[in-house]
DNA sequence: CCGTATTTGTTCGTATGTATT
DNA sequence: CAATACATACGAACAAATACG
């Protein structure tokens, strides 16, 4: 004699496999199924959480209960783990955005592996490889290069047709329309370069990385804001580094863009925060005065803004709140929260806080 | 907030990680449980429910609940994974050591969950049993609030008696004798102390962490330097404070003991670099400079020590070694290439970077 | 072997909380 | 804001399996 509750939960099963439910459509509410039949709430739960807990169905509160997706069920996945691939782990941004998943994540069941790409492209491979050998659910990635042609888009598409989510980061590889978090980035060059113009400013040096996206962007606000306020583009002024290159390559360009204009020069944008404090520091041993001789812009409003005694006018990063976004969207993502037409990818706008490292023209 | 039959579910499989139930052992009758948790059969039939379906425990009808055999719980995950479990992940040397983690492991099989304490008992526990749930090969542990007895000890207990290796960083539970790699931390209070008193500083306030063993020990070594030196030790000058206080609480502190001994305070050791620059910018807004009126010495030789105008005189850290070496002797001891007899636990001998914050005393 | 107490399994009822529409 | 639907929680009753004197 076979428990009703157990009858309820065959029943519904065989629905799913008879195809009588598609995947995402609705089951019934509770009611419906104590009606059909013709036991207590009680009852149904136990049936309805037994199939749940065996992937068959799923539930959302205040919406309903749903058939699940069989193509995504009887994988022997890892526990309830993501992957996170950052490009580097003890980059200030980069330990702000993981505590930010950290701490949404630990409000979950969820934990994450990391690993570290050091902005390598065969790196990043082998980082995909190992993670994707231990089942995750899902991943986050930051992407390496992004502004060169990754040879690793492959492993996305291929990620796809297996059902795992993934979310892009700080920026994104252009030929995949994954859902992405990042910020306005030709914005934030933007207003950066514009707080300049504003204060008198017509000679800006621009620092900018060439090898990711976020860099190229950068440098388009940086050009777009000479434009809209008629202050002619100098291209010399314009300097990009690489991940491989030597810090003391930017300070010589710098000293040499000095020498060269020496009365024109009156501020600098530079890519990030850190970058900005190592030309103040090397201006201090040269005797520039901050932001007396030069203004200097930052980016990131990381906590290094204000460790000095000159104190950082940067860009805002929303460093903490992008990684929580991040881990919110990956686990909707996992737990079909989300739908493929919904997956909104989130644009942050920048924006700019002023201290005291800029300050009016010399006229 | 979480649900009791979650409180409940959580609670009992820490009992099995703990090792306070063995594999067959009774967990007790549902009325058992009821009158310990103070809930209704309903609730404990959930969380015990939950646990069966996620191979936990099993029941029998007529017998009892039992606790199942961990060694048959679904080992196929967590292939080569090692847990690390830190204190907090922003901070600047932990980000190093993780560095150092992650470029040791990268070169081989191994890849890292990585989790944060906060420094919280509490969420220590929940740590270790997400961590221990997913069959890690071992586990990397800073301990949470190391000078306080801590009552997760069992769960490290348990671990030894299920060969899972595991390594303490920073600070040891003096209860366990696992191997460590930890720094000469009353070391470097002494020598950081011996250096201001050898520049003929006599009143030296000394700031330290009260709730970590580092910090303990670092106050010992400050302590010895007195002695050692035939300076008098005044209690007053030494501030202690805790994870939960805030910073404000530090400048108050100091403030008020300028205030009492206004001529008298010449130096500041501090327990870290990041407590030093605090100090050294709201220095700045008092128009107290250093090092001509006072002298800081800082702890960890971390980037910051040489963002600001003042470059911090500090003790080294050895972070991304002992990131590196933690990786190392982890992955040994889980391949057997290191005996129970060998286990050399390291200790790291701490140096002094003189920088700019430290001068010679006023007379 | 029987009977009883114990322990888990099934089922119903009811109330309140929380998320979604 | 109200209605709907799932989530949590307490209580009660009876059934079925087991243990033990």
């Amino acid at each position: 004699m076979k428990s009703k509750y157990v009858m309820v939960k065959d029943e519904i099963k065989s629905w799913i496999l008879q195809g009588k439910v598609s995947p995402h459509e609705k089951i019934g509410t509770e009611n419906d199924i104590m009606e059909i039949f013709d036991v207590s709430r009680h009852t149904v739960r136990q049936a309805i959480g037994d199939l749940e807990k065996e992937g068959w169905i799923y539930r959302w509160q205040g919406k309903g209960t749903f058939c699940a997706d069989q193509s995504k069920r009887s994988k022997s996945h890892s526990y309830k783990t993501i992957g996170v691939i950052t490009t580097y782990i003890s980059e200030y941004i980069f330990s702000s955005i993981i505590r930010g998943i950290e701490s949404y994540l630990s409000s979950t069941d969820y934990m994450f592996i990391l690993t570290s790409t050091n902005n390598n492209i065969e790196k990043e491979k082998k980082c995909i490889d190992s993670i994707l050998a231990r089942n995750v659910d899902a991943i986050i990635v930051e992407p390496t290069k992004s502004a060169i042609y990754n040879p690793n888009i492959n492993y996305y598409l291929n990620m796809e047709t297996n059902n795992i989510p993934y979310v892009m980061l700080n920026a994104l590889y252009p030929q995949l329309q994954a859902p992405s978090l990042t910020m306005d980035e030709e914005q934030g060059g933007y207003i950066a370069t514009e707080h300049l113009i504003q204060l008198g400013h017509k000679k800006i040096i621009g620092i900018f990385k060439a090898d990711d996206l976020q860099g190229v962007n950068r440098m388009n606000g940086f050009i777009r804001a000479h434009r809209a306020h008629n202050v002619p583009i100098i291209p010399g002024l314009i300097i990009s580094y690489n991940t491989e290159d030597p810090r003391e390559k930017i300070q010589n360009e710098i000293i040499h863009l000095f020498n060269n204009h020496k009365y024109d020069i009156t501020a600098i944008f530079s890519y990030n925060d850190a970058i900005a404090l190592y030309i103040i520091n090397f201006f201090r041993e040269l005797n520039i005065n901050v932001p007396e001789d030069v203004s200097v812009v930052g980016y990131d409003d990381s906590y290094l803004a204000e460790m000095s005694e000159v104190k950082l006018t940067s860009v805002i990063h929303p460093k903490r709140t992008m990684g929580l976004d991040a881990a919110k969207l990956i686990v909707d993502l996992i737990e079909g929260k989300q739908q493929g037409s919904q997956l909104q990818s989130v644009i942050y706008k920048p924006e700019l806080v002023v201290r005291t490292s800029t300050a009016t023209a010399k006229t």
